[in-house]
DNA sequence: TTTACTACTAAACAAATGTTTACTATAATG
DNA sequence: CATTATAGTAAACATTTGTTTAGTAGTAAA
């Protein structure tokens, strides 16, 4: 990608700002007056400038500016619920604590984040405390993490097919399989984990 | 927070989308087109009702819509480098292979992100792979994950005190410990790992 | 019934915002 | 030297956009 002169930085740099700071982009004046600029011409070169370098692209419109996704980083927003939602998630559902930016690709109907409790998959990586991304989708298959139901609490355990069953394991050996029949799998297992956060190392 | 009636509930979700789509906000009539209103009043009333319950605030001029940092996240982007950066990063630094969104907590000056490589870490849950974030200026003190230059090339190790030396110690029994000698500290801990994301669990 | 709230339409209005034209100046480049 | 790119000012202009006024209609609560 092109390079920036100093004065372009500045105009990307107040946008990217300005996007974090309240979540919408600044008007031309706005950034006038940032760069402490008299005439809205000087800014529209800039942004000029920035298009025609790849930074940011136009639409028409009032501060219709669309930082590049490699800068903008395309978030998804998760939200990290008290226990495993039954249904879809409303927005002012109590039962949602916070919604969390993810990497765009871990985002999708559906999904949600939750709090590991306990150290049953310690020997995955998998720590107390840590957020899990489920998908509530996605097929599961021999050899994922999963969230299942067992007594009445989700918990996170990996899936290994016996025959016709299936059989949830812990990956720390202090916790016993737990063997599900045909018809429970559909009820107890309420998703597949996708990807993880851990906030204090 | 208070609830919302089903009409407010699309609007704000057509917001939601919209923001994650482009990066900024509807304008009114664009809320009309997508609800299928032929008069911007509808549009507005809901606006305001959203503003009343607390979803959104606005500011005057166009398209000024902010959403309330529950739902927008507040999130902050960290650069995710190649290699360990020696100086400030710079937008268009060729180390940088992609921006990636966090939890605006996580962020903060200088901070990035640094893919793991090996498994000497394996034992704290550290997998080849993740990405842990990386304070370049934290003070790091006994028993922290640091990220420590060796053979020019960036490990994640944990650091002990040994003394008037340190110890870098991998968690995976495998790996020997490597000491360092008083001086040799600051040339090669390059930062402190305060937390992790894993893609594919 | 009255009141309040949600939901919507139509048309006019005012403010904010992007755009264009015209012109000046500096530095780097071939 | 002429050319190009960057950087800036000033003023007028067109459009988008938010806002207001004036109505209608359905539903639930007092």
């Amino acid at each position: 990608m092109e390079e920036l002169t100093p004065r372009q930085e500045e105009v990307l740099d107040h946008i990217l700002r300005t996007l974090e700071r309240r979540g919408y982009p600044p008007s031309v004046r706005e950034i006038c007056d940032a760069l402490d600029l008299s005439s809205t011409r000087g800014a529209l070169r800039h942004l000029e400038a920035l298009e025609r370098k790849g930074f940011i692209s136009r639409a028409p419109g009032a501060r219709a500016i669309q930082v590049r996704d490699a800068f903008r980083g395309a978030a998804s927003y998760l939200p990290l619920v008290g226990e495993v939602p039954a249904g879809p998630l409303r927005y002012a559902s109590g039962e949602v604590e916070e919604w969390l930016p993810v990497p765009a690709r871990w985002g999708g109907e559906g999904r949600f984040l939750l709090r590991v409790r306990g150290d049953s998959m310690i020997g995955d990586g998998i720590h107390e405390g840590d957020l899990v991304v489920v998908d509530p989708r996605a097929a599961v298959e021999e050899g994922d993490v999963v969230v299942a139901m067992v007594d009445e609490e989700a918990t996170v355990k990996r899936l290994r097919r016996r025959g016709k069953a299936v059989e949830l394991r812990a990956s720390n050996p202090a916790y016993p399989p737990l063997r599900l029949k045909g018809g429970e799998t559909e009820v107890r297992l309420s998703g597949k984990v996708v990807a993880l956060l851990r906030d204090r190392v």
